[in-house]
DNA sequence: ACAATTTTTGACCAAATGGACAGAAAAACA
DNA sequence: TGTTTTTCTGTCCATTTGGTCAAAAATTGT
């Protein structure tokens, strides 16, 4: 466990499964809220057990939170030329998107942490994920440049594809009060539909 | 005290004073990590004496939620028939805007309390506020109707206008670390701009 | 000025909780 | 099989924290 030789399948299986339970419990509660007790519980094992593995409930939640980031920002990563500029972005909003749908949990865990400061996310969003929104950026505003897309400021397009697509996932309580649960199983098919129809009409040039 | 009689107006003032110092500290927070430690040295008085006046950090946490509320749903309420029906949803739209600059600590602690599955304010999303929604929506569905902005689903365009707007309060660290000190001052403004640009598009028959 | 009421706080308490520790159980290794 | 290493848990502890309580200080009313 301490020094770091080669992990045990046990290990590994260990681990994962603590650190789903762990996601559970933190997209609930957040940091503090969730207690190692309930981790354990939903983990199935031992609350020292859990502090076996990982030391403390701090490091649970940064290392889930490092692991999940990268999940988090790979569609924008892949955003790159296209036959249809349009289609890309639609592409990349879609994607969004369905994150919202399977992975509410992270996207829940991502917003509490950022709502709350990021303090252990800073560098990486001032770091890392201001490069790669600035490149993205670069291309749409090329795009745009070249007129295959309307004028639009890069940067606030991505926040608003962020904004609309985690909306769903991070307010999805909010979200299914107002809209009734009859309407609840075809929402995301609702999403999609709208989503995409708004932002055809936005970019076209 | 007990008996509601008349508030006096030392009482009154302290109240405002404690639900301040307590939005300061749950909008950091939120409800588990705020302390009533905290609140009361951010209100410059003792931690008894936040207990003498509200009985529990839990009733500062519900009085704040509840009475942020109202406020919170004014803009949507005063969306009505107007000259020009696509004018009425970009003022709803700016509104918004304008209550997240203005009100950012407000509109994280919404947006915590939803995050986290809003157990105390359920009722009321599903009740007056899912009211409130229907309405309004109703009333853009007939413009839509008749021609007078674009065919959208008028429920979905209204979230959209939530999330877009809130997401610049919400998630201001993530925003500013991306954009870069440098685009902070005028990030309203830029905000404004885009999403009106933004909406006239997508909304225009 | 004096009594009654309200406001304010220091001291204290009980529950919750993150984590330490020693040793049991199990597994890996010889 | 015996030994060593890893895995696992019951028990305990220190800290944090929401809240109580008695009494002091201030205010109000007469």
């Amino acid at each position: 466990m301490d020094s770091p030789r080669k992990a045990t399948r046990i290990q590994r299986e260990k681990r994962e499964i603590i650190l789903a339970a762990a996601l559970d419990a933190f997209s609930e509660d957040g940091l503090r809220g969730a207690t190692l007790e309930k981790i354990a519980e939903k983990a199935g094992m031992s609350k020292p057990h859990v502090v076996y593995y990982f030391g403390s409930k701090d490091a649970i939640y940064t290392e889930l939170l490092q692991s999940l980031l990268d999940v988090w920002v790979q569609p924008l990563r892949d955003l790159s030329e296209d036959a249809d500029p349009l289609a890309a972005i639609l592409t990349y909003m879609r994607r969004k998107l369905r994150m919202s749908q399977d992975m509410p949990r992270e996207s829940k865990m991502f917003a509490t942490e950022i709502l709350h400061g990021a303090p252990r996310m800073r560098p990486q969003l001032s770091g890392e994920l201001k490069a790669l929104v600035d490149e993205k950026a670069a291309l749409i505003a090329g795009w745009s440049a070249e007129g295959k897309i309307a004028r639009v400021d890069p940067h606030h397009l991505i926040f608003s594809i962020w904004a609309m697509t985690q909306h769903y996932a991070d307010f999805d309580i909010q979200v299914e009060a107002v809209l009734g649960e009859e309407r609840k199983p075809g929402l995301y098919d609702e999403a999609d539909a709208f989503l995409t129809e708004f932002f055809v009409r936005a970019l076209r040039p």
